[in-house]
DNA sequence: ATTTCCACTTGATCTCTGTCAAAGTCGCTA
DNA sequence: TAGCGACTTTGACAGAGATCAAGTGGAAAT
């Protein structure tokens, strides 16, 4: 609700996500036709978006929050297989069933357009199905990033790949300075992080407790994270020091 | 070169992956411009067709083989992010260097295009970007479905599933029935098998053994495998019976 | 103020997979 | 035919991370 408040308007202009999301390339013409498909709905943390299997009505963008993309198997083992945050795109034009579970893992603002206009629209717009072939190609890249991730890094590598993907979306947003501490709060529970890392919570609770003994971070509370030196960071990660990291 | 000269014609006509590739929904106006722009070339198996950083003078599609994408840390330790088989397309309009190694598993031909015309031909050729997308949006739910294999099973778990991809390929290539035992050659190496795996070699040697003691499989030398029931193996890999597998 | 709850931390133990080492198989070359 | 080399299998052992089990801390509710 007050996070509804924020983004109530009905017009693209004031848009966030604006320059980035799918519609990032599109002129006034194109965005009035978006415009016309288009409406916002709300979701509070740990509610379910969209079920593995459903009809998916809709396609659309996250505005603000961010949500997940799980997959779960029969005994219960489940893996995030995607982090989606504000401008990401959810849904595949031309398929008709949600293949994972998208979850809101904090509160979530999405930017929804009806998925057989959609199509339509991006048929007749090379722009839009453009700026879609960009925005799948590079979530192909982190996707592959992060199999190297899960396949071949320790433990403690996963935990600092996580915070250092954090951190760098955080600096990207706030176009903070290279150099000095970085400050955030995960957006993260533990068991969340273990679901994306395939680890165990008890595990993560571990590494981030070593972490912090290492003086690699620091923490106040659960969540609010001090990297006083990213380059440290990174070098946990098995990244080399300014690597590919895309995200 | 018993391998090139299976392809050396100059036209698309004869093409074995025409109808599945990234020109599939092209007309005859739009193959003439790709014929224009296009080469073979051939790799024998092992070497590297793409180095990671290099930069990348064209893209292309596989015709015939099988090539991998890898990424490699400092110390060694690598994960197959990739498997590319016939049809699948290498490289990235709008990039300048490669991401990762491409190298070729098999004796692999690649149909190459020049990479800026390609890329300005796809700007003014809806049909191509629009499969381009298709085929991203593919790959990308096969890299989450691996994300799941990397970061949640077993290790019996992750070559039973390995097993069942190629199967299925196989299965899907020449329309065999979907009854009665299943038999293929392993294209890869014990070694690839765990670079795709997240496992080391021994591990995977040993996790066979134990399918073909467990009457899981069968085989005849090291590479020919005989699967006398498929459901029982999609069992093992942890796949609800028909499962999403889609490559 | 006290209780309750939930996310998190920490400890003890177990087990799966990695590591190190040796030996076996198969095809190819000399 | 022997011998080499690449690939594979198998064994013994070690260790990282999982599992099982308490226990802590802070915020909301009573």
């Amino acid at each position: 609700m007050t996070v509804k408040a924020q983004f109530d308007h009905t017009n693209c202009d004031g848009c966030p996500i604006r320059h980035r999301a799918v519609c990032a390339h599109c002129d006034t013409d194109e965005l009035e036709e978006l415009e016309g498909i288009k409406y916002y709905r709300s979701f509070e943390a740990g509610q379910t978006i969209i079920w593995s299997g459903d009809q998916m009505s809709f396609v659309g963008s996250v505005v603000s929050g961010i949500a997940s993309l799980t997959q779960t198997m029969e005994d219960g083992r489940t893996q995030m297989v995607g982090l989606l945050l504000p401008s990401d795109f959810v849904g595949r034009p031309g398929r008709e069933t949600a293949p994972y579970d998208v979850q809101a893992t904090t509160d979530v603002v999405m930017c929804c357009f009806r998925k057989k206009p959609f199509e339509d629209l991006m048929n007749s717009t090379p722009h839009i199905a453009h700026r879609l072939l960009q925005m799948t190609l590079d979530e192909l890249d982190a996707a592959r990033e992060w199999m190297l991730v899960l396949g071949r890094k320790t433990a403690r590598e996963k935990i600092a790949s996580l915070l250092s993907i954090i951190a760098r979306r955080d600096a990207s947003v706030s176009q903070k300075v290279q150099s000095g501490p970085i400050v955030f709060d995960l957006p993260l529970t533990r068991e969340a992080m273990a679901d994306y890392l395939g680890l165990t919570l008890e595990t993560v609770s571990r590494q981030i407790s070593a972490l912090k003994r290492d003086s690699v971070i620091s923490l106040e509370g659960k969540r609010h994270v001090t990297i006083p030196d990213m380059a440290r960071l990174m070098d946990e990660a098995g990244d080399d020091s300014d690597g590919g990291f895309l995200i």
